[in-house]
Order: structure tokens, then C-alpha cells, then sequence
DNA sequence: AGAAACTTTCAATAAGTTTTGAAAGTTCAT
DNA sequence: ATGAACTTTCAAAACTTATTGAAAGTTTCT
């Protein structure tokens, strides 16, 4: 196979899983692009890679850099940007999930929290009912919350570790 | 606060989080409503909670249906269906992994596989290096794959209990 | 200060996704 | 076999999100 074929494979099913995962298809196949290529690109680079304007080029670079994907690179005696991916996986891993947590949970766990601690007022056993619910929802919500801060707490050790002795038991 | 505005919140909030994982919103919404539901609820119920039209309705009831989330349910002397959600958020929690691990994660795993396997014609040292980013994207994405497994099967006392003990040693 | 090299912004447009609603299909009771 | 009750389908419309490209902005060099 063609490296060229097996690289733009890679990016595109690379960009298929992020936008299942609510991640802009674009933003994914430049990281992608980044993860595999050994050299620093610069916003051309990834334009004529990807077939890709520079307004949109621009636009995911830097998100990617907000989640700390992909880091700046300066070449000596070059006035452009260059761009390289965090190529350690699991320390990539941890910051999406810290990122998700802090975006994308923690507002549902404040809804929580403040629904846990108002009174409501209507039919006395639906709120009897609904509150019950809201509290199990939170209890549920906080644990996944507290487990996800382990998660990026822990170090790599124990991902590479054998997972068999943390479950069953 | 009235009950009906606090149900909406949880709801709305609920279909944002869903919708920044790549979930339809209104299937989020109607998973929200069916959580807060102690009754079982039909179509037309859900239709007038959501102001949503009979197809979308009975389009996301159907997937919900189909990710194991929501359960029909058959009320004695009534002909048309009712539906509940799985209220153990744990047990509706592992469907989900194992669903989303399935569809979505095992795809990106089987590339990776093919691609491992594969040899290329190109620039020997690309070639060389490409092979290399493969290689460990490969053993990162089998490591999360085993560690997903392993929640998946892990019972509800793992979930529950501390973590403390799993993590940083 | 001016010009070149580069990055960022943003309004317009394109692409993709979701929703609707009416028609077709199914099931069940008589 | 018919009709009422209910569910499913699907093409068209509405909505949302992503992308473009040109203009504006910034930095650096002479």
C-alpha cells in the first residue's frame, strides 16, 4: 500500500471518530495529520494536506492548541508557525478528558446541584418523585465526575498497567 | 421554584450535554423526560412534554429503544406502547460504553490493525516512522479498548466505592 | 515609516443534520 | 373484511454548524 493512501486512511477515520464524539470532523484530521507526521507543519502545510482553507486551518489549529493537543513550534531562522501534536497519547487523553469534564459536565452537575437544593413547589408526591430522581441522577453524576478526576490524576503507570485487579473485586 | 420549570431545566441541560457528545438533542431530551418520569409514558405524552412532532418522537424513542436505555412498556387494557427509562444510571452508563465502544471505537481500532499490518511503498525512513505513530496509536487505542471492557463488566460496587485505592499506585 | 510575511476575523455561503407532517403501513377488535 | 387506533417512513423544509476567502490586523525587517 501507497504511504500516502495509508496516511490519508488514518486521518479520515481519525476524523470520522471525533465527529461522533462531538468533535468538528476538521478539527480531528488535523490532529491526526500532526500525530503522525514526525516534522513540525505549518498552517500551509496542513491547507494543502487536508484540502482545507486557511480561515479553517486557523480556526482548528488553534482550538486544538485551547485543548493543549498541539504545541507551537519555532524554527530557527522561520517567521511562520509551526505545529506539532502532543504525540504522547495518554497524556493527550488526560487533558480531553479534564477539558470535557470541565466544559461539558460540570455545568450539567451545577444544574444538579442547585436543583438538589431548592424546594419546589406543586403536587406534593410528584415533587416527592421528582426530587427523589434529581438526587439519584447527582449522586450519579458526582461519582463519574470523581472517578473521571482520578482518571487524570493517575499516571501512566497505571493505564499501561493490567486492568484485571482493579475490577471484579 | 415550580416543579414544571425545574423538570425543564433538567431537560434542557441534559439535552446540551448530550448534544456536545455527539447525541441528538432531542433523543438527550427524551431520555431526560423519561428519567423524571415515574409513570410510563406514550408517544403523544412525549410529543406534548417536548412540543415535538409525532416523527421525531418516534424516531428517537427508537434509538433509545435501540441503545438499551429506554424499555417498552404494555399497560394492561391500553393499546399503544409506553416507555421507561433504565433508572440505574449505572447499569445505563455501561450500555452506552459498550454501544459507543462498539460503533465507534472498534472501527478506529480494525483500521489501526490493518494498518499495523500492512507494508508500505514510499520513502523508507517515512515509511519507517509512519509505521512507528501506527505502532503506538495501535497500543494506546487496545489499552483504552481493555480498559472500557473491563468497566463495562466491573460491577456496581466498583463504581460505587472509592477510587482512592485504583489510582496513583 | 513602509513593505513584506504572516495570522486572525467575519460575513456570506455551503454542507450537514434534524424535524416535520402527511401518507403508508400495521395491528387488533368486531 | 372493515375500520379505528396506533406506528413507521420519508421527502421536503427548517435549522445548525462548518467552511471559505477576502479584508483587516499584526509583527518583523530594512
Amino acid at each position: 500500500m501507497e504511504l500516502a493512501e495509508a496516511r490519508q486512511q488514518f486521518i479520515q477515520s481519525w476524523g470520522v471518530m471525533g465527529s461522533q464524539w462531538g468533535i468538528n470532523r476538521t478539527m480531528s484530521q488535523v490532529h491526526a495529520l500532526l500525530l503522525i507526521s514526525e516534522e513540525a507543519l505549518c498552517a500551509d502545510d496542513i491547507m494543502a494536506e487536508l484540502n482545507i482553507s486557511r480561515g479553517n486551518a486557523n480556526m482548528n489549529i488553534r482550538a486544538l492548541l485551547d485543548w493543549g493537543l498541539v504545541y507551537k513550534h519555532f524554527k530557527a531562522g522561520e517567521r511562520k508557525e509551526f505545529f506539532v501534536a502532543e504525540k504522547d497519547l495518554w497524556t493527550a487523553a488526560r487533558k480531553v478528558i479534564k477539558e470535557r469534564k470541565k466544559r461539558e459536565l460540570e455545568p450539567v452537575l451545577d444544574m444538579l446541584e442547585t436543583l438538589n437544593s431548592t424546594e419546589f413547589t406543586g403536587d406534593e408526591e410528584k415533587v416527592r418523585q421528582f426530587s427523589k430522581r434529581v438526587a439519584d441522577v447527582r449522586t450519579f453524576a458526582r461519582q463519574s465526575d470523581k472517578l473521571l478526576s482520578g482518571i487524570v490524576k493517575s499516571d501512566r503507570k497505571w493505564f499501561l498497567g493490567g486492568f484485571a485487579r482493579l475490577f471484579g473485586k
